[in-house]
DNA sequence: TATTAAAATGATTCTTACTATCAATTGACA
DNA sequence: TGTCAATTGATAGTAAGAATCATTTTAATA
C-alpha cells in the first residue's frame, strides 16, 4: 500500500508515462500533508526542485493524480481548486470543518457516513461510491473569543 | 414564514432596498424549484420579465440573496455557481446525489446529519451551524443499464 | 407630494483560474 | 540505440465573476 512503489504501475495501467515532472508534483503533495494547496501553490513549491516545469504541466498533472484517485480535490468556495493527498486505501474523501469567522480549516478523521449512505441507497436506489462533506460553523478559538467568561 | 411578505423586511433590516430587479430575480428562483440554475441561466430567465436588467445586477442580487440565506449556493464542479431556493425555516442545505455516469442530480429530502454533527462538535469542539453534503455514485437508471438482467 | 441622501443599476472593463494549441522533447519498449 | 506515442513548456484563449463609475431609483423625511 505504498504510493511510491505503485505510482509507475498505476500510470502504466492507463497508458501514461512516468516523468520527472509528475514525480515532482506528487512529491510536493506528499511533503505537505495536512495542507490544502492550490495549483498555483503547488507550482511554486515544485519549481524549487524542478525549475523548468511549466504551470500547464502542474494543472495537467494534478488532474491526472485526481483521476488516479491518488489525490483529492477540494473547494472552499474561494474560486480555486485545492488538493491534498488522498487517504490511500480509503475510497472516500474525509470531511472538513470550516470556521465562518477565522476561515481556518480542520480535518475530521472519522467518516461516520456509513449509516446515512445505507439509508440514501435504500430510499433513492442510488449506489454511493464517494462523498464530499463540509461542516460550517464556529471553531473552538473563535467561540472562546466571543464568550471569554464561559 | 412566507418569503414574499418578509423579503422587504429582510432587506430593510440590513439597510438594503427593495428593487424591481431584486424581486424579479427572486421570482425566477421561486418559479424554478428543483432546478439548479447558474447565474447566466437566471439572467436569461429574468430578462423575459425584466429586459433592461444587467448581468452584473444578477450576480450582485444572487450574492445578496445568499447572504440573507434566502437561497443556497451549490457547486457541482463544473466551474460555476448554481443556486436554488433554500428550504425556508430550515437552517442547512439539503444534500445532493450526483451520478458519475449521466451527471443527473437528485435531491435528498432527509437531513440525517444530526448524530454526526453531535459527534463532531464533541470531539473537535466546533459548533456546527451548516453543512454541505454531496454523494457521488451510480443512479438507478445507469445501474440498470449496466446490469440489464439483474 | 416634493426633497434629498444613500443605495442600486447597467454598461463596461478588468481579473484570473483554467484550458487549448502546437512545435519540440522525452519515456518505454523493442 | 531507434522508434513512436505521450508529454512538455510557452503562449494565447476562454469564461465566470469582480470592480468601476456615471446615472437612476428608493425610502425616509419635511
Amino acid at each position: 500500500m505504498n504510493i511510491n512503489n505503485t505510482f509507475k504501475d498505476m500510470l502504466k495501467e492507463k497508458g501514461y508515462k512516468l516523468t520527472t515532472q509528475r514525480r515532482a508534483v506528487l512529491d510536493v503533495l506528499q511533503n505537505h500533508i495536512g495542507d490544502h494547496l492550490t495549483t498555483e501553490e503547488i507550482y511554486q513549491y515544485v519549481k524549487l526542485q524542478c525549475p523548468e516545469i511549466g504551470l500547464a504541466t502542474v494543472y495537467r498533472t494534478v488532474q491526472l493524480l485526481e483521476e488516479l484517485k491518488i489525490i483529492d480535490r477540494l473547494t472552499f468556495d474561494d474560486g480555486c481548486n485545492r488538493y491534498e493527498l488522498g487517504t490511500f486505501g480509503e475510497d472516500h474523501h474525509h470531511h472538513h470543518l470550516i470556521c465562518d469567522f477565522c476561515g481556518q480549516i480542520f480535518e475530521v478523521e472519522e467518516d461516520l457516513m456509513d449509516a446515512i449512505e445505507i439509508q440514501v441507497e435504500k430510499k433513492y436506489k442510488f449506489q454511493v461510491t464517494n462523498h464530499k462533506v463540509k461542516f460550517y460553523g464556529i471553531c473552538h478559538q473563535c467561540h472562546a473569543k466571543k464568550h471569554p467568561t464561559s
